[in-house]
DNA sequence: TCCGACTTTGCAATCGTTTGCAGTGCAGCC
DNA sequence: GGCTGCACTGCAAACGATTGCAAAGTCGGA
């Protein structure tokens, strides 16, 4: 009782304090988390989304906020399986995969070997693991009715739909025009990678082959906003001749000129619910899948 | 030799993985590096500005390249002395301390305790630790020296000069006039801390009181867009009636409308020195305090 | 066949904790 | 005084890997 009291007074006397990685050993347990972001091997992209790096932020907050330490890792998304290392080598106690990813086997299989890990990204059939995304079917087509309402009729599609996020941003997209019985012009729907200088050109190539255009879809803010400043540089103004709506809604779409109009994903919810999905399936539940809810935030580049 | 061989293969084929853990424990090493980041435990802010992320994930970059693992990790700013636990309980070999902190004291005497540690931000006299960081004060000699080229007479600073980098910053400012012999306007002079919401109230401020101004130079990006959206909100329009200059060059500031002029910090040399410095320091070497050139970026923002 | 040189195998100790168990001491009760 | 019950102290084993050393085995040459 209070023998134990004089013992912690000594021990802080003597400023000891358990080494972490004898306790982990001893004990089997371990509270790190690891959080791994996956980056594309021949871009040898670095880590710059800024969506992404909120996402990361809001996960250290939800993760210290419970007491848990994180452990950021990158990893080449082509041997994505390497993820797993960092649970069979005692090194975490489960895995939260962020990120842009088209490997979808790889991760069932990550699943089937039973590390436990969540993902953030799109919901994909057949799937063996559990993931965190934000509606992309849903924000796809809130922002594309948007943008029909507001008289839109020719709308480009900025996107990479070999990423399943954007895929089904796309599809969102395809379905508004089916909504409205319209049947929009598959020379619009660009495959552009998430990187902002590619957008450009992609909006050049528009403009060479004649096809017109009076609103842009992008499936990230920052590729709209790069859509921003290519129209602009070509003399054209958002709202006035072309609308405009993004998707993350990064902290500085409100701050954009104009105001970004754009779906709007609930990162800080995004964390805490990834977190507390590895940690009910840590915990021996068998979670399912979760969307989050997304919301069409309705700025300036989207209405005249 | 082919024992060895043969040893491997069957180690992979069990798919066996040696436990971190216990080889560290043994090796008494670690080659895992702790990223903390400070939080003002009053205003509970979140892991958000675009600069600080981007620095973090430029050292994940780092580290990852050189087969360390980042362990990140947030302390309350105030018991600043937590850090130098994860070092103590073994959890990590060294430590980089991330963004604004005010506690000179605690961090020296982390140093005389002997916790390997480096710190991104400002060098300071009495210093008994490495810091890594862009030097502020040239930065903001620049900037304002630019504004005053560009003709502007009374320009407002925003920014928290109760951060060591901030206040650096407003003293180039002060140098930068005192070199071309002119005195400016103490009250143009606006403690703001790092909150894009408080720069609206300091222009309206600024406006009841009718001290005019022709410019504007804000310690970060996220604060000069903010003052930007400000103005325009007032009916002011930049460059036009206002000239701004923001600090940090986050990549959005070259998408920014108008493009925003900026002081670029080298956020990847930045990842990449932080990262050298403290392994030089475990190896034993004794570092000294590293600035990094700071650039000024002229864009459109800041030129009439 | 025996010896020395060299390789292979096996064992024990170690890193810093935790945990269960045996042993010790003390007080109270008959 | 001897017994039981209880608290406390001390010790040893274990977690998983590494490492040095001793024991055992192999091989060639005399």
């Amino acid at each position: 009782p209070e023998t134990r009291a004089r013992v912690a007074e000594l021990a802080r006397s003597l400023n000891y304090s358990i080494n972490v990685g004898a306790q982990n050993l001893r004990l089997k347990q371990n509270n790190t988390v690891a959080v791994i972001v996956p980056y594309e091997p021949d871009t040898r992209q670095h880590l710059s989304d800024p969506f992404f790096l909120s996402l990361i932020g809001s996960l250290a907050d939800a993760l210290t906020e419970r007491g848990h330490d994180m452990l950021l890792t990158r990893v080449d998304a082509g041997r994505l399986d390497q993820a797993a290392q960092v649970f069979h080598t005692g090194r975490a106690m489960g895995i939260v995969l962020v990120g842009q990813w088209h490997h979808h086997d790889q991760l069932n299989e990550m699943a089937v070997r039973g590390v436990p890990f969540v993902v953030w990204g799109a919901q994909l059939p057949q799937q063996l693991y559990a993931t965190v995304g934000g509606d992309n079917l849903a924000g796809g087509r809130l922002a594309t009715a948007h943008l029909l309402a507001q008289g839109a009729r020719r709308i480009v599609f900025l996107g990479d739909p070999e990423l399943p996020e954007a895929a089904l941003r796309l599809q969102g997209y395809l379905q508004a025009h089916a909504d409205a019985g319209l049947k929009p012009d598959p020379r619009l729907q660009r495959p552009v990678p998430f990187v902002p200088a590619r957008v450009a050109p992609e909006l050049d190539d528009l403009r060479r082959q004649q096809l017109g255009f009076d609103a842009v879809f992008a499936a990230s803010d920052l590729l709209a906003m790069a859509a921003i400043s290519a129209l602009r540089q070509q003399g054209l103004s958002v709202p006035e001749d072309v609308l405009v709506v993004g998707y993350d809604d990064i902290a500085l779409a409100a701050h954009f000129i104009p105001p970004l109009s754009t779906v709007s994903q609930p990162i800080a919810e995004a964390g805490r619910v990834l977190v507390e999905m590895l940690l009910a399936q840590l915990a021996g539940e068998r979670v399912g899948s979760r969307l989050l809810d997304t919301e069409l935030v309705i700025r300036r580049s989207s209405q005249r």
